[in-house]
DNA sequence: CTTCATGCAAAAGATTTGCAAGTTC
DNA sequence: GAACTTGCAAATCTTTTGCATGAAG
């Protein structure tokens, strides 16, 4: 049983080295791995989608954890420095984060009318988008890119309506 | 004298354009057509980069509106909605504006670590998609578009780190 | 004159911080 | 052991709401 449908599975391996790659920022930082943190970081890569921290919360408690709160909120900036994490725009409403590890490449068509997304791949985004980061001296770690309208049979019943 | 460095000048042609879209939208929806609507629409018209809702709540404070908040806060939807602003990810911070109208499109390179924000703009990304837009049958409304990574001074500092 | 908007105060939420007690290295 | 963490409570900040009074259509 589960308590949100929002649940995916990262393919175990992934999720191993989205925890060393965690581990790895710890040692950096002479900060310690303890347990709540990584169940945070196990708990944020089986999220699906787009998710707040407050969610976030909810699912380290549901591990067994008292009050992760304060907890939680101090360890989303490591998880977003170790690129586990990114924050998301969207709707511009609550503040908004989705799993960034082993899901480089999101590029998203979405109808703002009826929610429809077509997912693509262009290679083409991806040269140019490495030459710009390159000229500026960047090393991209991800990338987000939506692109919003309406989609043809929107338009359609757009047309109907007016 | 300026009280804010971050302030910009639209054509006037321009911002008259956005505060009659913004008008266009009131009517649509049968809202009032106020001193304070308009005078927000063009203290946010007059930003430059990203904005709060805060900083935007003090330029209309200093228009002479005496506790702007409460409206300025329920102006938001509205100016989001015609295409007046737009909200912006960078950092995962705050909860960022900035302006779209006439800006429709731009594009962001930040670095995750210090939370720089380099604007980009590239024209051949704008034709590959407005090209693949075409191909699903969509309209597009806008994009966003962020790269995400590490800049040269963070990834110099991470090697001094390690 | 009817309906909506504003300003102010208070509520509700979200995020951050201080601290004593418990853990990691 | 020393330094860092955690959970809890309290403080902050941000955003939303309720209402009486004042405008817009």
């Amino acid at each position: 049983m589960r308590a949100h449908l929002n649940r995916g599975e990262l393919p175990g391996a992934a999720s191993t080295d989205a925890v060393d790659r965690f581990k790895r920022l710890l040692h950096d930082r002479a900060l310690r791995v303890t347990d709540i943190r990584v169940a945070i970081v196990k708990a944020a890569l089986s999220r699906v989608g787009h998710f707040t921290a407050d969610e976030l919360v909810h699912d380290v408690q549901a591990l067994g954890f008292q009050d992760p709160r304060a907890t939680v909120y101090r360890a989303i900036p490591l998880l977003l420095e170790s690129g586990i994490l990114q924050p998301t725009v969207v709707s511009g409403e609550r503040r908004l984060y989705e799993v960034a590890f082993g899901k480089e490449h999101h590029d998203h068509l979405i109808c703002n009318r009826c929610g429809t997304v077509v997912e693509f791949q262009f290679e083409a985004f991806e040269m140019l988008q490495r030459d710009l980061a390159e000229k500026h001296g960047f090393r991209l770690t991800a990338h987000f890119h939506e692109l919003i309208g309406v989609c043809a049979s929107c338009q359609e019943s757009e047309r109907h309506a007016s």
